[in-house]
RNA sequence: GGGGCUGUAGCUCAGCCGGAUAGAGCGACGGUUUCCUAAACCGUAGGUCGUGGGUUCGAGUCCCGCCAGCCCCGCCA
């Protein structure tokens, strides 16, 4: 439909320009054109499209809004393309120019649809580098919710940009450089020191344990305190044995986040924190050179423009601690800096997008600002902060377990699974169904992660959203179970001898449902531009959601089977572009389909 | 004190560039199964879009004020 829209705005644009030659001078002088406002129609009962365009121009013309309409269907009747596209423009309201396209043209763009292993979403014509920068969990630490929402939702907008052509760069900007580390050394070398020379002496269970008292100590304990803090100069300066015992450290978060990248089925390349670090220095020094840099109590800072701290005082970002060392600015702006920069010094990235919460919002403005003063950013570049909302429990306040711990993320996925597992099971006992323990776990795995994810993108990602597995789970509303039923349906009709791969030379339709089904998969490409753009997932879920309603209702009240012969093919068609529409569009949100559930 | 985000049906949420009578789902109530998985479908009830102004032919949407909640604000990330 994306094709057909710009072609119908052209000629509404064309036409309007010939009705009303003083306006449309004008609207040029002033650096515009005439807007038809073409948009989809708002209900289904205005057919495809509405034009809105007549009644801004009421006043400037001083004419009636409807007169306006009038004027621009009459020139759009001389334009015999249009009638080739649509039926007679209706209008309707105060002049709104409703548009109904030509059913043996929705039959034909449906045809090229199933023909097209793309679905009709193109390809974008220049591809370029694009940088998603998601998940990024810290070393020695558990995963928890808010990780897993930059996950999946960075998973998610990577697959959108790499089925849309760009050549993405999935990193994970990993914590895994810094203070902590120096804690953390400092503590283990005198409680456990086996965890520094052998690989897999501790878990990531003790490390996290390790790390917490740690961090109690480094705020309580002066001397403790200063060793951590020579630690840090020790392994930043390149010590061998700091060096080692960080390696093993990280080593052993990396394998606990790996097991969860495994489950989640995510593809991402690490790249941490600690790989700017031969760079920190430079970057300073660069800002001191472009004159923005200004040491205040010690501290090297960019004074940001337009943002006023405390006392109306100039807000400053700190690149450079009092005591010499570096902190998370210095190595946002040495990441953002890489990655701008032309290849091979850098990765010559054209977007960077930083999946994180919105709690960081005003951190990245500034980075963003001063790298962007620095020069860093070249013009056809752009930087974005993708934010999200906190995951809330049922008591609206953040996520935490019965005991007032940080959930871990295993024990979430866990109970997912198994919830969904228990659910099964009790549907085969009602079914008296009998099936194998495979098919079992199978299921499970697919629904309950499926119901984790699905939930998480199918919100707006700003808001905070509130975590039920209930909610979730159910099996039917807008969740990952009553999307796959919809895919498992039509891979029933298949086994039952529907011929999905048939013939579709001739497309009929008849009924309101067939046609209603019809719009509805032709969207698609418009649904995923829009997510390309917005970069907000939930667009994806509400469009496949509402196809399958639209596919429910087709499945409920048409036979397809069944169908008299003549019909048959064409039903089956509709049935084999929804299950391809939904693995798609599911398989871009990271969700695997399943034949039978 | 400054800044950001949020506030829409009992609950969870959509609402695109400002467009026609504000939409879903859940829950509630009432229906539908000789038929491809009823994990479905159909119907009913439910709204002062936090609040007060403003701009506009037209405001849930834009602007200003206020209220409430959450988050950020010099050496953690």
């Amino acid at each position: 439909m994306l094709r057909l829209a710009q072609t119908l705005e052209a000629q509404l644009r064309a036409a309007m320009e010939r009705a009303f030659p003083a306006a449309a001078a004008e609207a040029q002088a002033a650096g515009r054109a005439l807007d038809p406002q073409l948009a989809p129609a708002s209900k289904p009962e205005f057919g495809d499209f509405q034009a809105n365009g007549a009644l801004p121009l009421a006043k400037p013309l001083g004419l009636p809004p409807r007169q306006i309409a009038a004027a621009i269907v009459a020139e759009l009747a001389a334009e015999p393309a249009l009638a080739e596209l649509c039926l007679e423009p209706v209008i309707a309201g105060p002049g709104f120019i409703n548009l109904t396209v030509r059913p043996e043209r929705l039959a034909a763009e449906l045809a090229a649809r199933l023909a097209d292993p793309r679905l009709g979403v193109p390809s974008v014509a220049d591809p370029g580098r694009v940088i998603v920068d998601f998940s990024s969990p810290n070393i020695a630490k558990e995963m928890h919710v808010g990780h897993l929402r930059s996950t999946i939702i960075g998973d998610a907008l990577a697959r959108v940009l790499e089925f849309r052509g760009h050549r993405v760069l999935r990193l994970n900007h990993v914590g895994d450089w810094g203070t902590q580390f120096g804690m953390l050394i400092t503590h283990l070398k005198q409680v456990a020191p086996e965890a520094l020379e052998t690989a897999d002496a501790v878990d990531l269970g003790d490390l996290v344990a390790f790390y917490r008292q740690a961090k109690q100590r480094f705020d309580t304990d002066e001397p403790f305190q200063a060793a951590s803090r020579e630690e840090v100069v020790r392994l930043q300066g390149g010590n061998p044995l700091s060096l080692k015992a960080w390696g093993l450290l990280c080593d052993q978060s990396r394998r606990e986040f790996q097991a969860i990248y495994d489950r989640l089925a995510i593809q991402i390349n690490e790249r941490g924190e600690s790989f700017y670090n031969p760079e920190l220095q430079a970057v300073v020094d660069d800002l001191s050179a472009a004159g923005l840099l200004v040491v205040d109590a010690g501290a090297g800072c960019v004074f940001l423009e337009g943002v006023s701290g405390k006392d109306g005082q100039p807000l400053p970002l700190i690149v450079q601690k009092s005591d010499g060392g570096f902190n998370y600015a210095t190595t946002d702006l040495a990441a953002i800096r890489y990655r701008l920069a032309p290849q091979p010094a850098g990765d010559g990235a054209q977007r960077v997008i930083y999946v994180t919460d919105a709690g960081q919002a005003s951190h990245f403005a500034g980075v963003f600002q001063v790298a962007r003063r620095a020069g860093w950013i070249p013009a056809q570049a752009s930087v974005e902060h993708v934010p999200f909302g906190l995951v809330q429990g049922d008591d609206g306040k953040k996520l935490k377990t019965r005991s007032g711990d940080t959930v871990r993320l295993k024990d979430l996925l866990d109970e997912a699974v198994e919830r969904a597992g228990a659910d099964l099971r009790r549907r085969l006992v009602e079914e008296d169904r009998l099936e194998a323990e495979s098919f079992m776990a199978q299921v499970a795995t697919t629904v309950g992660i499926a119901a984790v994810k699905y939930a998480d993108l199918s919100t707006n990602r700003i808001t905070n959203y509130q975590f039920s597995f209930d909610r979730m789970l159910a099996l039917s509303g807008n969740t990952a179970p009553y999307l796959l039923y919809a895919v498992v349906r039509i891979a029933g009709i298949a086994r039952k001898g529907g011929d999905l791969e048939g013939d579709v030379a001739s497309l009929r339709f008849g009924e309101p449902q067939e046609w209603a089904l019809v719009r509805e998969l032709l969207k698609l490409d418009v649904v995923i531009a829009e997510v390309e753009q917005e970069l907000l997932p939930n667009r994806l879920c509400g469009y496949l959601f509402e196809l399958c309603q639209v596919f429910n209702r087709f499945y409920d009240q048409v036979p397809v089977l069944k169908a008299p012969p003549e019909a048959r093919g064409s039903r089956l068609a509709l049935c084999r572009l929804t299950a391809a529409t939904l693995k798609l569009g599911l398989g871009l949100l990271g969700i695997p389909t399943l034949e039978r559930m």
